[in-house]
DNA sequence: GTTGCCGTATGACTTTTGTCATCGTCAGCA
DNA sequence: TGCTGACGATGACAAAAGTCATACGGCAAC
Protein backbone atom coordinates (compact mmCIF):
# COMPACT_ATOMS: atom_id res chain seq x y z
CA UNK A 1 0.00 0.00 0.00
CA UNK A 2 1.13 3.61 -1.09
CA UNK A 3 0.59 6.20 1.81
CA UNK A 4 -1.09 9.70 0.37
CA UNK A 5 -1.52 12.91 1.75
CA UNK A 6 -3.63 14.91 0.25
CA UNK A 7 -4.25 18.64 0.50
CA UNK A 8 -6.63 20.93 -1.23
CA UNK A 9 -8.70 23.90 0.16
CA UNK A 10 -12.12 22.64 -2.20
CA UNK A 11 -13.37 20.88 0.33
CA UNK A 12 -15.52 19.04 -2.71
CA UNK A 13 -12.69 17.71 -4.31
CA UNK A 14 -10.39 16.99 -1.92
CA UNK A 15 -12.87 14.52 -0.60
CA UNK A 16 -13.66 13.40 -4.17
CA UNK A 17 -10.66 12.79 -5.04
CA UNK A 18 -9.47 10.92 -1.37
CA UNK A 19 -13.05 8.56 -1.91
CA UNK A 20 -11.64 7.98 -5.92
CA UNK A 21 -7.99 7.53 -5.23
CA UNK A 22 -8.92 5.14 -1.87
CA UNK A 23 -10.78 2.18 -4.68
CA UNK A 24 -7.15 1.58 -5.80
CA UNK A 25 -6.14 -1.17 -3.85
CA UNK A 26 -2.76 -0.39 -4.21
CA UNK A 27 -3.25 3.35 -2.35
CA UNK A 28 -4.24 4.16 0.82
CA UNK A 29 -5.36 7.99 1.37
CA UNK A 30 -4.54 8.47 4.79
CA UNK A 31 -5.68 11.79 5.31
CA UNK A 32 -6.68 14.88 3.20
CA UNK A 33 -6.38 18.53 4.44
CA UNK A 34 -7.46 21.82 3.20
CA UNK A 35 -3.95 23.64 3.73
CA UNK A 36 -0.64 23.61 3.01
CA UNK A 37 0.05 24.31 6.64
CA UNK A 38 -1.90 21.35 7.81
CA UNK A 39 -0.42 19.18 5.28
CA UNK A 40 3.27 19.92 6.48
CA UNK A 41 2.09 19.33 10.08
CA UNK A 42 0.16 15.73 9.36
CA UNK A 43 3.36 14.92 7.22
CA UNK A 44 5.85 15.79 10.21
CA UNK A 45 3.48 13.37 12.69
CA UNK A 46 3.34 11.10 10.61
CA UNK A 47 7.49 10.97 10.19
CA UNK A 48 7.78 10.94 14.38
CA UNK A 49 5.24 8.46 14.68
CA UNK A 50 7.14 6.27 12.88
CA UNK A 51 4.71 5.80 9.30
CA UNK A 52 5.95 8.12 6.99
CA UNK A 53 4.03 9.24 3.76
CA UNK A 54 5.08 8.30 0.66
CA UNK A 55 4.03 10.64 -1.60
CA UNK A 56 1.84 14.20 -1.32
CA UNK A 57 -0.42 15.23 -3.42
CA UNK A 58 -0.87 18.87 -3.22
CA UNK A 59 -3.09 21.48 -4.82
CA UNK A 60 -0.87 24.54 -6.44
CA UNK A 61 -4.16 27.15 -4.94
CA UNK A 62 -4.25 27.50 -1.30
CA UNK A 63 -5.16 30.16 0.65
CA UNK A 64 -2.47 30.89 2.69
CA UNK A 65 1.02 29.02 1.41
CA UNK A 66 0.72 27.55 -2.39
CA UNK A 67 1.46 24.56 -3.09
CA UNK A 68 4.49 24.63 -4.53
CA UNK A 69 5.76 26.34 -0.99
CA UNK A 70 4.32 23.45 0.84
CA UNK A 71 6.32 21.25 -1.56
CA UNK A 72 9.70 22.96 -1.02
CA UNK A 73 8.88 22.69 3.09
CA UNK A 74 8.16 19.23 2.99
CA UNK A 75 11.47 18.29 0.97
CA UNK A 76 13.34 20.31 3.29
CA UNK A 77 11.94 18.07 6.44
CA UNK A 78 12.36 15.06 4.05
CA UNK A 79 14.80 15.66 1.19
CA UNK A 80 13.73 12.99 -1.66
CA UNK A 81 10.21 12.79 -0.54
CA UNK A 82 7.48 12.39 -2.83
CA UNK A 83 5.47 15.57 -4.05
CA UNK A 84 2.76 15.86 -7.00
CA UNK A 85 1.23 18.92 -7.64
CA UNK A 86 -1.88 19.23 -9.46
CA UNK A 87 -3.37 22.23 -10.78
CA UNK A 88 -5.98 24.29 -12.32
CA UNK A 89 -3.94 26.55 -13.94
CA UNK A 90 -1.41 25.25 -15.73
CA UNK A 91 0.84 28.07 -16.43
CA UNK A 92 4.53 27.44 -17.51
CA UNK A 93 5.67 29.37 -14.70
CA UNK A 94 4.49 27.63 -12.06
CA UNK A 95 5.59 24.24 -13.93
CA UNK A 96 9.26 25.75 -14.10
CA UNK A 97 9.23 27.11 -9.88
CA UNK A 98 7.44 23.64 -8.84
CA UNK A 99 10.61 21.34 -10.87
CA UNK A 100 13.45 24.02 -9.11
CA UNK A 101 12.08 22.99 -5.79
CA UNK A 102 12.24 19.55 -6.36
CA UNK A 103 8.73 18.47 -6.80
CA UNK A 104 8.60 14.96 -8.81
CA UNK A 105 5.47 15.43 -10.84
CA UNK A 106 2.91 18.34 -11.95
CA UNK A 107 -0.19 17.44 -13.45
CA UNK A 108 -3.29 19.68 -14.48
CA UNK A 109 -6.88 19.00 -13.22
CA UNK A 110 -8.11 17.86 -16.50
CA UNK A 111 -5.74 15.03 -16.28
CA UNK A 112 -8.12 11.77 -16.06
CA UNK A 113 -7.85 9.62 -12.90
CA UNK A 114 -6.58 6.91 -13.96
CA UNK A 115 -3.77 9.13 -14.65
CA UNK A 116 -3.67 10.20 -11.47
CA UNK A 117 -3.13 6.96 -9.59
CA UNK A 118 -0.32 5.96 -12.36
CA UNK A 119 2.07 8.91 -11.48
CA UNK A 120 1.36 8.70 -7.96
CA UNK A 121 2.66 5.08 -8.36
CA UNK A 122 5.48 6.71 -10.33
CA UNK A 123 6.28 9.25 -7.90
CA UNK A 124 6.46 6.18 -5.10
CA UNK A 125 8.71 4.40 -7.44
CA UNK A 126 11.14 7.22 -7.67
CA UNK A 127 10.40 8.51 -10.60
CA UNK A 128 8.84 11.90 -11.60
CA UNK A 129 6.80 12.92 -14.38
CA UNK A 130 5.08 16.28 -16.00
CA UNK A 131 2.11 16.17 -18.13
CA UNK A 132 3.07 16.32 -21.57
CA UNK A 133 1.40 19.17 -23.21
CA UNK A 134 2.01 21.24 -20.17
CA UNK A 135 6.35 20.19 -20.68
CA UNK A 136 5.41 21.57 -24.04
CA UNK A 137 4.25 24.77 -23.30
CA UNK A 138 6.95 25.60 -21.06
CA UNK A 139 9.59 25.25 -23.45
CA UNK A 140 7.94 26.94 -25.90
CA UNK A 141 6.86 29.86 -23.94
CA UNK A 142 11.19 29.53 -23.00
CA UNK A 143 13.04 31.73 -20.22
CA UNK A 144 12.50 35.20 -19.44
CA UNK A 145 13.49 38.25 -21.17
CA UNK A 146 12.87 40.28 -18.31
CA UNK A 147 15.56 40.79 -15.46
CA UNK A 148 14.85 40.01 -11.76
CA UNK A 149 13.73 43.69 -11.04
CA UNK A 150 12.18 44.65 -13.96
CA UNK A 151 10.04 41.11 -13.09
CA UNK A 152 9.89 42.83 -9.31
CA UNK A 153 8.09 45.71 -10.79
CA UNK A 154 5.53 44.49 -13.50
CA UNK A 155 4.46 42.29 -10.25
CA UNK A 156 3.30 45.41 -8.54
CA UNK A 157 2.10 46.92 -11.42
CA UNK A 158 -0.38 44.34 -12.38
CA UNK A 159 -2.50 45.52 -9.44
CA UNK A 160 -2.48 49.13 -10.56
CA UNK A 161 -0.33 50.87 -8.23
CA UNK A 162 0.92 54.14 -9.37
CA UNK A 163 5.01 54.07 -9.81
CA UNK A 164 5.17 55.93 -6.05
CA UNK A 165 3.44 52.74 -4.80
CA UNK A 166 5.77 50.95 -6.58
CA UNK A 167 8.86 52.37 -5.74
CA UNK A 168 7.96 52.55 -2.18
CA UNK A 169 7.70 48.83 -2.08
CA UNK A 170 10.50 47.70 -4.24
CA UNK A 171 13.02 50.52 -2.26
CA UNK A 172 13.93 52.33 -6.03
CA UNK A 173 13.67 55.67 -6.57
CA UNK A 174 10.36 56.54 -9.59
CA UNK A 175 12.00 57.49 -12.00
CA UNK A 176 14.51 53.81 -11.66
CA UNK A 177 11.10 52.51 -11.23
CA UNK A 178 9.70 53.92 -14.19
CA UNK A 179 12.59 52.86 -16.59
CA UNK A 180 12.47 49.37 -15.89
CA UNK A 181 8.47 49.52 -16.25
CA UNK A 182 9.64 51.20 -20.18
CA UNK A 183 12.30 48.86 -20.69
CA UNK A 184 9.68 45.56 -19.58
CA UNK A 185 7.21 47.66 -22.26
CA UNK A 186 9.77 47.05 -24.49
CA UNK A 187 11.16 43.89 -24.43
CA UNK A 188 7.15 42.49 -24.35
CA UNK A 189 6.46 44.66 -27.07
CA UNK A 190 3.19 46.08 -25.79
CA UNK A 191 2.41 49.86 -24.83
CA UNK A 192 1.67 50.16 -21.42
CA UNK A 193 2.58 47.72 -18.19
CA UNK A 194 -0.57 46.83 -17.63
CA UNK A 195 -0.69 44.82 -21.04
CA UNK A 196 3.33 44.03 -20.13
CA UNK A 197 2.01 42.40 -16.72
CA UNK A 198 -0.64 40.61 -18.13
CA UNK A 199 1.87 38.96 -20.40
CA UNK A 200 4.27 38.46 -18.28
CA UNK A 201 1.47 37.00 -16.03
CA UNK A 202 0.43 34.64 -18.71
CA UNK A 203 4.27 33.20 -20.12
CA UNK A 204 4.77 32.77 -16.07
CA UNK A 205 7.54 35.12 -16.16
CA UNK A 206 6.07 37.43 -12.93
CA UNK B 1 -33.24 6.94 -7.91
CA UNK B 2 -32.20 10.52 -8.76
CA UNK B 3 -30.42 10.55 -12.25
CA UNK B 4 -27.66 13.24 -12.05
CA UNK B 5 -25.45 15.27 -15.02
CA UNK B 6 -22.46 16.40 -14.21
CA UNK B 7 -20.07 19.13 -16.44
CA UNK B 8 -16.89 19.51 -15.24
CA UNK B 9 -14.02 20.81 -18.27
CA UNK B 10 -11.04 19.45 -14.81
CA UNK B 11 -11.47 15.57 -15.51
CA UNK B 12 -9.46 14.59 -12.06
CA UNK B 13 -12.35 16.37 -10.17
CA UNK B 14 -15.34 15.49 -12.68
CA UNK B 15 -14.68 11.77 -12.53
CA UNK B 16 -13.63 12.06 -8.25
CA UNK B 17 -16.87 13.56 -7.86
CA UNK B 18 -19.03 11.17 -10.29
CA UNK B 19 -17.28 8.74 -8.08
CA UNK B 20 -18.37 9.88 -4.72
CA UNK B 21 -22.02 10.72 -5.85
CA UNK B 22 -21.90 6.96 -6.82
CA UNK B 23 -21.54 6.18 -3.35
CA UNK B 24 -24.88 7.58 -2.43
CA UNK B 25 -27.46 5.53 -2.57
CA UNK B 26 -30.56 7.78 -3.74
CA UNK B 27 -28.27 9.65 -6.53
CA UNK B 28 -27.20 8.13 -9.92
CA UNK B 29 -24.71 9.75 -11.78
CA UNK B 30 -25.66 8.57 -15.34
CA UNK B 31 -22.99 10.62 -17.39
CA UNK B 32 -20.16 12.85 -16.89
CA UNK B 33 -19.00 15.28 -19.56
CA UNK B 34 -16.12 17.89 -20.19
CA UNK B 35 -18.16 20.88 -22.10
CA UNK B 36 -21.43 22.97 -21.40
CA UNK B 37 -22.19 21.94 -25.32
CA UNK B 38 -21.93 18.08 -24.61
CA UNK B 39 -23.99 18.29 -21.55
CA UNK B 40 -26.78 20.05 -23.33
CA UNK B 41 -26.54 17.31 -25.93
CA UNK B 42 -26.52 14.44 -23.39
CA UNK B 43 -29.22 16.02 -21.70
CA UNK B 44 -31.19 15.96 -24.94
CA UNK B 45 -30.61 13.09 -26.01
CA UNK B 46 -31.91 11.82 -22.55
CA UNK B 47 -34.85 13.71 -23.03
CA UNK B 48 -35.31 12.82 -26.41
CA UNK B 49 -35.07 8.77 -24.89
CA UNK B 50 -37.90 9.28 -22.76
CA UNK B 51 -35.07 8.98 -19.42
CA UNK B 52 -34.90 12.68 -18.37
CA UNK B 53 -32.41 13.67 -15.95
CA UNK B 54 -33.42 15.30 -12.96
CA UNK B 55 -30.05 17.49 -11.87
CA UNK B 56 -27.69 18.85 -13.87
CA UNK B 57 -24.49 19.93 -11.55
CA UNK B 58 -22.61 22.33 -13.81
CA UNK B 59 -18.57 23.70 -13.44
CA UNK B 60 -19.06 27.75 -13.78
CA UNK B 61 -15.88 27.95 -14.93
CA UNK B 62 -15.66 25.74 -18.47
CA UNK B 63 -13.66 26.18 -21.97
CA UNK B 64 -16.58 27.64 -24.20
CA UNK B 65 -19.49 27.85 -23.11
CA UNK B 66 -19.60 28.49 -19.61
CA UNK B 67 -21.73 27.08 -16.63
CA UNK B 68 -24.23 29.85 -16.75
CA UNK B 69 -24.82 29.81 -20.22
CA UNK B 70 -25.25 26.00 -20.34
CA UNK B 71 -27.77 26.20 -17.63
CA UNK B 72 -29.40 28.88 -19.29
CA UNK B 73 -29.75 26.97 -22.40
CA UNK B 74 -30.94 23.93 -20.30
CA UNK B 75 -33.72 25.53 -18.94
CA UNK B 76 -34.75 27.10 -22.38
CA UNK B 77 -34.99 23.33 -23.61
CA UNK B 78 -36.51 22.37 -19.96
CA UNK B 79 -38.48 24.88 -18.10
CA UNK B 80 -37.90 24.22 -14.53
CA UNK B 81 -34.83 22.24 -15.18
CA UNK B 82 -33.08 20.93 -12.25
CA UNK B 83 -29.68 23.24 -12.55
CA UNK B 84 -27.18 23.41 -9.87
CA UNK B 85 -23.86 25.45 -10.36
CA UNK B 86 -20.93 24.84 -8.59
CA UNK B 87 -17.31 27.04 -8.66
CA UNK B 88 -14.04 27.52 -7.74
CA UNK B 89 -14.19 31.27 -7.78
CA UNK B 90 -17.02 32.89 -5.93
CA UNK B 91 -17.48 35.77 -7.03
CA UNK B 92 -20.89 37.91 -6.03
CA UNK B 93 -21.63 38.61 -9.46
CA UNK B 94 -22.04 35.25 -10.97
CA UNK B 95 -24.16 34.30 -8.33
CA UNK B 96 -26.41 37.28 -9.38
CA UNK B 97 -25.57 35.88 -12.75
CA UNK B 98 -26.97 32.49 -12.53
CA UNK B 99 -30.07 33.31 -10.27
CA UNK B 100 -31.07 35.89 -13.03
CA UNK B 101 -31.16 33.07 -15.53
CA UNK B 102 -32.98 30.54 -13.04
CA UNK B 103 -30.76 28.07 -11.94
CA UNK B 104 -31.85 26.25 -9.11
CA UNK B 105 -28.65 26.13 -6.53
CA UNK B 106 -24.81 27.68 -6.21
CA UNK B 107 -21.96 26.80 -4.37
CA UNK B 108 -18.33 26.99 -3.91
CA UNK B 109 -16.10 23.65 -4.56
CA UNK B 110 -14.24 24.91 -0.79
CA UNK B 111 -18.16 22.98 0.66
CA UNK B 112 -18.33 18.91 1.66
CA UNK B 113 -19.22 16.46 -0.93
CA UNK B 114 -22.10 15.34 1.91
CA UNK B 115 -23.35 19.37 1.38
CA UNK B 116 -23.52 18.35 -2.73
CA UNK B 117 -25.20 15.50 -2.28
CA UNK B 118 -28.16 17.00 0.26
CA UNK B 119 -28.24 19.45 -1.91
CA UNK B 120 -28.77 17.50 -5.14
CA UNK B 121 -31.89 16.10 -3.22
CA UNK B 122 -33.45 19.47 -2.59
CA UNK B 123 -33.07 20.60 -6.10
CA UNK B 124 -34.54 17.34 -7.13
CA UNK B 125 -37.41 18.07 -4.65
CA UNK B 126 -37.94 21.45 -6.26
CA UNK B 127 -36.06 23.13 -3.64
CA UNK B 128 -33.53 25.94 -3.92
CA UNK B 129 -30.11 26.09 -2.19
CA UNK B 130 -27.30 28.82 -2.30
CA UNK B 131 -24.46 29.00 -0.08
CA UNK B 132 -25.08 31.38 2.73
CA UNK B 133 -21.70 33.36 2.57
CA UNK B 134 -22.13 34.05 -1.05
CA UNK B 135 -25.38 34.94 -0.22
CA UNK B 136 -23.89 37.35 2.17
CA UNK B 137 -21.31 38.52 -0.22
CA UNK B 138 -23.87 39.04 -2.86
CA UNK B 139 -25.71 40.76 -0.81
CA UNK B 140 -23.17 43.07 1.07
CA UNK B 141 -21.91 44.03 -2.67
CA UNK B 142 -24.99 45.28 -3.75
CA UNK B 143 -25.76 46.49 -6.99
CA UNK B 144 -23.57 47.92 -9.65
CA UNK B 145 -23.06 51.76 -9.07
CA UNK B 146 -22.02 51.48 -12.38
CA UNK B 147 -23.98 52.90 -15.69
CA UNK B 148 -23.88 50.70 -18.66
CA UNK B 149 -21.50 52.73 -19.90
CA UNK B 150 -19.34 53.29 -17.42
CA UNK B 151 -19.14 49.08 -17.37
CA UNK B 152 -18.96 48.61 -20.87
CA UNK B 153 -15.16 50.69 -21.31
CA UNK B 154 -13.97 49.24 -17.89
CA UNK B 155 -14.47 45.54 -19.60
CA UNK B 156 -12.01 47.31 -22.30
CA UNK B 157 -9.59 49.14 -20.01
CA UNK B 158 -9.04 45.81 -17.74
CA UNK B 159 -6.99 44.35 -20.62
CA UNK B 160 -4.43 47.20 -21.02
CA UNK B 161 -6.17 48.92 -24.11
CA UNK B 162 -5.68 52.41 -24.23
CA UNK B 163 -8.02 54.96 -24.44
CA UNK B 164 -8.55 55.57 -27.93
CA UNK B 165 -8.31 51.77 -28.26
CA UNK B 166 -11.24 51.36 -26.17
CA UNK B 167 -13.15 54.30 -27.52
CA UNK B 168 -12.92 52.14 -31.36
CA UNK B 169 -14.75 49.37 -29.74
CA UNK B 170 -17.28 50.88 -27.72
CA UNK B 171 -17.83 53.75 -30.73
CA UNK B 172 -17.24 56.65 -28.83
CA UNK B 173 -15.27 59.24 -28.57
CA UNK B 174 -12.09 59.59 -27.20
CA UNK B 175 -13.36 62.74 -24.92
CA UNK B 176 -16.31 60.63 -23.86
CA UNK B 177 -14.22 57.25 -22.92
CA UNK B 178 -12.04 59.41 -21.29
CA UNK B 179 -15.15 60.91 -18.90
CA UNK B 180 -16.58 57.59 -18.21
CA UNK B 181 -13.65 56.24 -17.07
CA UNK B 182 -13.15 59.17 -14.83
CA UNK B 183 -16.71 58.60 -13.46
CA UNK B 184 -16.09 55.05 -12.67
CA UNK B 185 -13.06 55.62 -11.08
CA UNK B 186 -14.46 58.46 -8.72
CA UNK B 187 -17.91 55.78 -8.17
CA UNK B 188 -15.36 53.06 -7.03
CA UNK B 189 -12.91 55.25 -5.29
CA UNK B 190 -10.29 54.62 -6.74
CA UNK B 191 -7.22 56.19 -8.31
CA UNK B 192 -6.74 55.17 -11.68
CA UNK B 193 -8.58 52.49 -14.56
CA UNK B 194 -6.60 49.24 -13.53
CA UNK B 195 -7.81 49.41 -10.01
CA UNK B 196 -11.37 49.93 -10.92
CA UNK B 197 -11.22 47.79 -13.31
CA UNK B 198 -9.86 45.11 -11.06
CA UNK B 199 -12.48 46.58 -8.29
CA UNK B 200 -15.39 46.15 -10.44
CA UNK B 201 -14.58 42.46 -11.40
CA UNK B 202 -14.25 41.32 -7.73
CA UNK B 203 -18.01 43.03 -7.43
CA UNK B 204 -18.77 41.12 -10.43
CA UNK B 205 -20.00 44.34 -11.87
CA UNK B 206 -18.13 43.73 -15.45
C1' DG C 1 41.90 44.32 -18.45
C1' DT C 2 38.58 45.75 -21.40
C1' DT C 3 33.95 45.01 -22.90
C1' DG C 4 29.31 44.56 -21.86
C1' DC C 5 25.32 44.13 -19.04
C1' DC C 6 22.75 44.87 -14.74
C1' DG C 7 21.38 47.83 -11.16
C1' DT C 8 20.63 52.38 -9.72
C1' DA C 9 19.82 57.24 -10.38
C1' DT C 10 18.75 62.02 -12.49
C1' DG C 11 16.84 65.33 -15.72
C1' DA C 12 14.29 66.68 -19.71
C1' DC C 13 10.90 65.80 -22.80
C1' DT C 14 6.44 63.90 -25.01
C1' DT C 15 2.25 61.45 -24.71
C1' DT C 16 -1.43 59.62 -22.25
C1' DT C 17 -4.58 59.90 -18.37
C1' DG C 18 -7.58 61.89 -15.23
C1' DT C 19 -10.46 66.00 -13.91
C1' DC C 20 -13.65 69.59 -14.63
C1' DA C 21 -16.82 72.79 -16.70
C1' DT C 22 -20.08 73.13 -20.13
C1' DC C 23 -23.14 71.97 -23.82
C1' DG C 24 -27.07 69.42 -26.20
C1' DT C 25 -30.45 65.46 -26.75
C1' DC C 26 -33.62 62.27 -25.03
C1' DA C 27 -36.35 59.33 -21.79
C1' DG C 28 -38.76 58.81 -17.47
C1' DC C 29 -41.22 60.73 -13.79
C1' DA C 30 -43.50 63.73 -10.33
C1' DT D 1 -44.53 70.78 -17.52
C1' DG D 2 -40.39 70.99 -15.75
C1' DC D 3 -36.80 68.20 -13.30
C1' DT D 4 -33.48 64.58 -13.33
C1' DG D 5 -30.17 61.56 -15.00
C1' DA D 6 -28.04 58.78 -18.68
C1' DC D 7 -25.75 59.41 -22.96
C1' DG D 8 -22.67 61.82 -25.96
C1' DA D 9 -19.34 65.47 -27.05
C1' DT D 10 -15.71 69.34 -26.65
C1' DG D 11 -11.95 72.04 -24.68
C1' DA D 12 -8.64 73.18 -21.15
C1' DC D 13 -5.69 71.96 -17.62
C1' DA D 14 -2.98 69.13 -14.28
C1' DA D 15 -0.95 64.89 -13.12
C1' DA D 16 0.92 60.55 -14.29
C1' DA D 17 3.14 57.56 -17.43
C1' DG D 18 6.45 56.50 -20.90
C1' DT D 19 10.92 57.68 -23.52
C1' DC D 20 15.56 58.86 -23.91
C1' DA D 21 20.24 60.36 -22.84
C1' DT D 22 23.50 60.11 -19.53
C1' DA D 23 26.16 58.71 -15.47
C1' DC D 24 28.59 55.55 -12.20
C1' DG D 25 29.79 51.23 -9.60
C1' DG D 26 29.94 46.24 -9.75
C1' DC D 27 30.57 41.92 -11.76
C1' DA D 28 31.24 38.26 -15.15
C1' DA D 29 33.07 36.81 -19.53
C1' DC D 30 36.39 36.86 -22.96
Amino acid sequence: MIPVLLADDETLIRSAMATMLGLETDIDVVEHVGTGDELIAAWRRRVNAGEPVAVAVIDLQMPGRDGIDTAAELLKLTPGAGTLIVTSHGRPGYLKRALAVGVRAFLPKTTSSVTLADVIRIVHGGGRYVDPELAAEAISAGDSVLTAREADVLEYAANGASVEEIARHVYLSPGTTRNYLSSAIAKLGVSNRYEAAVKARERGWI
